[in-house]
DNA sequence: GTCTATAACCAGATAGAC
DNA sequence: GTCTATCTGGTTATAGAC
């Protein structure tokens, strides 16, 4: 059975690799943080590498993100869809901090891809045309809307959370702009 | 006068910095990009640290940017303004790129935002009121719709350029649908 | 499982000859 | 301005005692 020095060794991992970057995050700042003798090889009995304990942390977002995802109900009105769309991904936020800073260096980069299009924000293009079909919003190309909404809430995620936004409009603001552009 | 071994450096450091970030590139690999002795230190005689020729570099792009941005003139429909846009972030993508793989840590990163904002994507409430008074598109939100726009740009632009974009809909097509967003 | 100690290596940076 | 040579310090990773 594995013991709680690993775990406490994957979060330090985690919280360390996204606010400074995997390359400026030594072995011996994870032992330190971990409350290991800085500099003892004990971190080498829980891992075998630093890219093997990136691996495991990239592995554990992945899977709580999955799990998260069984939890999502679709929404009535799209305010609530972009709502919750923007929820996720801030659920996702280690994984995404990650994917910025290393980029397609990281890891299982496949099912990062993937988990973050099923779980975060994916604006479904037939739920539009569905809406569009019943009339319930004007007609429109419903692939080229799904993609202009989609890369809003992430652009909006991206700037607000990593790139010290000065947005200056609050997500209620734009949430409501956003469902008023697709929906009027 | 500065000899011609420092632009050498210069060009080498952008283009390593920016696809393998700064972390990950060697002193050592940009003496033998510019045809130094790797090892040597050469390089020294050129810049005082790894750090300077990072600053001197974003200062060199900074400076492109602005020079660019004086070449800009306003569109006249929604469509052309949009695309005109994506362009600006294209020019702009060393910078971009290296705003997102170093975060906040870039030197000169007050300057950098601003120039981004200026030059790039900005898409300016101002306008979107008249063009609301006037009639020609349907009275909303300016600010809010502005910014959902800015940040679909932006969005689309780092799906496309930083992250393997899967997003199956090319610029023509998501320009359009964006412009019937507002424009409808 | 954790420690002390250390090997092996590599990166940033400097000295001094040419 | 470039070279050879080297210093210094930090990082990954291992060995072996406890």
């Amino acid at each position: 059975m594995g013991s709680d020095t690993r775990t406490r060794i994957l979060d330090a991992a985690l919280a360390q690799f996204v606010s400074r970057g995997v390359d400026s995050v030594a072995v011996t700042d994870l032992e330190r943080a971990a409350g290991l003798s800085p500099g003892s090889g004990s971190f080498y009995r829980h891992f075998r590498s630093k890219r093997d304990v990136l691996a495991a942390v990239v592995a554990r977002e992945i899977g709580r993100a999955e799990a998260r995802r069984s939890s999502i109900e679709p929404a009535a009105d799209l305010k609530t869809e972009y709502t919750r769309a923007l929820d996720a991904l801030i659920a996702m936020r280690p994984l995404i901090a990650m994917l910025v800073r290393e980029g397609t260096a990281l890891p299982d980069i496949d099912r990062i891809y993937q988990v973050l299009a099923d779980g975060g924000a994916r604006i479904d293009a037939d739920d539009l045309r569905a809406r569009m079909t019943a009339g319930v919003i004007p007609q429109r190309d419903p692939d080229g809307v799904a993609t202009a909404v989609m890369m809003s809430i992430v652009g909006y995620h991206l700037a607000e959370q990593f790139f010290g936004n000065p947005v200056g409009v609050d997500r209620d603001r734009f949430v409501k702009a956003l469902a008023s552009l697709v929906g009027t």
